[in-house]
RNA sequence: GGCGGCAUAGCCAAGUGGUAAGGCAACGGAUUGCAAAUCCGUCAUCGUCGGUUCGACUCCGACUGCCGCCUCCA
């Protein structure tokens, strides 16, 4: 079965083919490295991680540029007032807005690490393009898709791009009444929106053509994917708000310079619910995963908790669901440890039918538009095959090695740095004997006493025949 | 006002024109000194009302609720 994916654009699933056969170009709607980047950014960026997994664990060789954005957007809406978000950052602390900006890409860059990301090939930041952005303008400017104020700003005519409001079915001739009323505007069309910005009081400026200015909100994506991926990319990913104005916008800007197709796959991840309901700062519920880190929530269970749903459907985060994700987890790394004691060192062998049957449905469930739900069901439906049909040797690596796939997916079963040692061992160790003991003199009040404080050090033990005994961390944040 | 999406068991969450995956929780059984882990088993007719159809939860319409975009938020 081939990779199926549902374009924005088409409204529809589709083939998954690249332009060129085996290499897949994509790109990723980044952070705006004002602040921390919260969960419902991270549901984006996990799903993007996740779906260049898969195209490499199905053959595929992946080129993945994802932008960081410390320009900042301006308001298209306002420009008197109009101020970008790390200006007024750097106004109220008194900062260098680069310095801002470099700071929160650091940390971005951090928790990419911290929650497995694996790094894009390349996170182009927008001051570093500008050059790039005025090409493209100029581009436009030639092919009589933007044109340049009085004023020395350039402004996009969208009247001049017949296929703008393809992608969000906004055409812009049902607009808000009122909220698109220029005061003082020198655009031609109040649809139109600017590709290079004047304004004095602009803390980041650059020389142009037109004279010092900046960048408008929109071009640096089309700009800088189309820089470092051709003029036509594969994929472009990013989150449902992004729909419009600005990938829109892109479109519009890309195709205009070029007169080619822009993005061949437009996917968008859906946004996620706190509780059910909308995420918000000023209704305290938006959290950013450096704060659930520091919580004490392993990032393998963040991860589990993301990647879980559909990415298309709207996610509900609790954190009851994160614990049960963290459950989740446990049980995997368990199942993985169990299949490689009963491998008895054998190499994986031939595949059983139950274990076939598994990963088919893990295989089917992916390729269709990365269905994860689906797939945890070939996940769960493995562990529960393998016990019960006892996987041994052979088999049981072989149950191994697909768990071993799937998690090239998920990447939660290798722990985060190990803090164990010996001595907590043989601490371990002691009070299992001790316990032992109690057992045999049938002293279980003792016996139990032993259990509950080897619970507090989050050891659970496992009584096997033959009054084997074997104990594991219940705790999946070995961190802490 | 315009555009778009969702509504599946206590919770999370897939899916299909022919009578609904998986996870968590719960319950019964096996096992256990008791537990844990594991195994076996039980647990929904798919928001409401209409329509199309031999047959719909899946298609269409209306309604209700929730969510997103149209002010820089993934």
């Amino acid at each position: 079965m081939n990779f199926q994916v549902y374009d924005s654009l088409r409204r529809t699933k589709r083939v998954f083919e690249p332009a060129e056969p085996g290499k897949v170009r994509m790109y990723h709607c980044g952070p705006t490295v004002y602040g921390e980047a919260h969960i419902g950014n991270f549901r984006s960026f996990l799903f993007a991680d996740a779906l260049r997994r898969w195209l490499e664990l199905s053959g595929f060789e992946v080129t993945q540029v994802m932008n960081i954005t410390d320009v900042g957007h301006l308001r298209d809406d306002d420009p008197e007032g109009g101020e970008d978000k790390l200006e007024s950052l750097a106004r109220k602390t008194s900062r260098d807005p680069w310095e801002i900006a470099a700071h929160y890409t650091d940390v971005f860059l951090g928790d990419v690490d911290l929650f497995r990301i694996r790094r894009a090939h390349h996170y182009p930041r927008a001051t570093e393009h500008v050059p790039q952005m005025i090409a493209q303008i100029e581009q436009l400017i030639e092919r009589d898709h933007a044109y340049v104020t009085d004023e020395g700003q350039v402004v996009y005519s969208v009247p001049s791009y017949a296929d703008y409001g393809r992608l969000s079915g906004n055409t812009g001739d049902d607009l808000l009444p009122g909220a698109r009323v220029e005061v003082g505007s020198d655009k031609h069309d109040p649809r139109d929106f600017y590709l290079w910005k004047k304004d004095p009081h602009h803390l980041m400026q650059w020389d142009s053509p037109w004279g010092r200015g900046f960048p408008g909100w929109h071009i640096e994506c089309s700009a800088m994917g189309q820089h470092l991926l051709g003029t036509t990319l594969d994929i472009h990913t990013g989150g449902e708000d992004n729909v419009f104005p600005h990938h829109e916008c892109e479109i519009a800007q890309a195709e205009g310079a070029t007169g080619e197709t822009f993005v061949n796959y437009w996917m968008h991840a859906r946004f996620l619910q706190i509780d059910g309901g909308k995420m918000s700062k000023s209704l305290g519920n938006l959290y950013t995963v450096r704060q659930l880190a520091e919580m004490g929530h392993p990032p393998e269970a963040v991860r589990f908790a993301l990647l879980r749903s559909h990415y298309r459907q709207v996610l509900n985060f609790t954190f009851a669901g994160l614990e049960e994700a963290a459950a989740n987890v446990r049980k995997l790394r368990h199942f993985a440890e169990e299949m490689r004691d009963a491998a008895h060192g054998a190499e994986a062998g031939a595949a059983p039918e139950w274990l076939t049957r598994c990963v088919r449905r893990f295989d089917d469930a992916m390729n269709d538009d990365l269905n994860l739900s689906g797939a945890l069901d070939g996940v769960f439906s493995l562990l529960h095959e393998a016990r019960r049909h006892e996987a041994q040797g052979a088999d049981a690596a072989a149950a191994l090695a697909a768990l071993q796939r799937f998690d090239q997916i998920f990447d939660v079963l290798r722990e985060s740095p190990a803090a164990d040692d010996a001595e907590f061992a043989a601490q371990v160790d002691a009070l299992i004997e001790r316990r032992a003991a109690a057992r045999a003199a049938k002293d279980w009040a003792a016996a139990d006493a032993l259990r509950d404080e080897l619970a507090a050090l989050d050891v659970e033990l496992l009584d096997g025949k033959d009054g084997k005994v074997t104990w594991r961390r219940t705790s999946s944040n070995a961190n802490g």
